[in-house]
DNA sequence: ACATTGATTGACGTTTACGTCAACGTCAGT
DNA sequence: ACTGACGTTGACGTAAACGTCAATCAATGT
């Protein structure tokens, strides 16, 4: 997994207000984005959203051939950036999000939705348990660094001569 | 990344006694374990142990030229397994790790140190949101689903006016 | 003595999640 | 008509994290 990996990406300046004429002059219609402000809002690459949509995690709308994305496409690309923080990977947050906006109608999809939510609901327990324990020792660890800090130098102060 | 994919959480059966001859024979000499046993303790392959000590995470003993594992490879295979279920690469892990046991003496050392836990924490703090938002939705999903079940079983009550 | 079992070191293959580059289209402004 | 700025589709490259052989060696059971 991978999962908080954000080592550098171009540092977004983030929403400088496109008021009066946006970028494009005409690109964002009407409540739809293009593929570089919806990128932009989420700091992420046009790349990556393409890649999802490759990956049929989001289906824009067309313009001619230009992608829009409305509501929708933001509400699961919201999602989608949720469950790769949580180290899911792409096509276990498809199956996911999928289910969440088509609604199971026979009983034995229902029966398998129930089982697919069974096996996140435990993976995120387990999750969250792992999160609680290591926050436990990092807040040892930094209540021992801080009063390594407190004390008088004085074990090899870098070399510092008394 | 690709982090929580793992059915069976090891439990760890912690040092049961290998009282007398153990599997090998030889192998597992004084309270150190051979690499398949690790292996099967943790329920992942020898392989990935190799490549975790390739990584740096684990530094085993040799009995020749065959690898023993001692209770300080098992602590830190514990916690390199946690951190992948959070989502982190082993890089990072390793970063945590080695600080974790390897006590910093200088003082830019131990402010580096705050630093990287400080970055960690949040990281946690963000997931650990994002497990909680994820798992009341799946809450809800799965009752939605369980009233659908409940219901006397209907053919695509879609839109049915009745 | 010999086959079997388990470990070791390469070396190459694979999957995931994009990055990067090329070639091209297209609309807006000059 | 020309020039950017942005968008599009390939196609190839890459880093991470192993999987999958293959060849080899070492101790052991028979």
């Amino acid at each position: 997994m991978a999962a908080a990996r954000r080592p550098a990406p171009p540092a977004a300046g983030s929403d400088p207000g496109e008021t009066g004429r946006s970028r494009a002059g005409r690109a964002a219609l009407a409540s739809g984005l293009t593929i570089t402000e919806l990128a932009q809002e989420f700091d992420i690459t046009p790349r990556a959203i393409r890649f999802y949509e490759d990956k049929g995690l989001l289906t824009p709308q067309r313009a001619g051939r230009n992608r829009v994305y409305a509501q929708r496409d933001r509400t699961r690309l919201k999602l989608t950036l949720r469950g790769k923080r949580l180290g899911l990977s792409l096509q276990e947050i498809k199956q996911l999000v999928d289910m969440y906006d088509s609604p199971a109608d026979t009983v034995p999809q229902l029966q398998a939705f129930l089982q697919v939510l069974s096996v996140h609901r435990t993976l995120l327990e387990q999750q969250r348990e792992d999160i609680a324990i290591t926050l436990t020792e990092i807040a040892q660890h930094e209540a021992r660094c801080r009063q390594l800090l407190a004390a008088p130098a004085r074990r090899k102060p870098a070399r510092a001569a008394s």
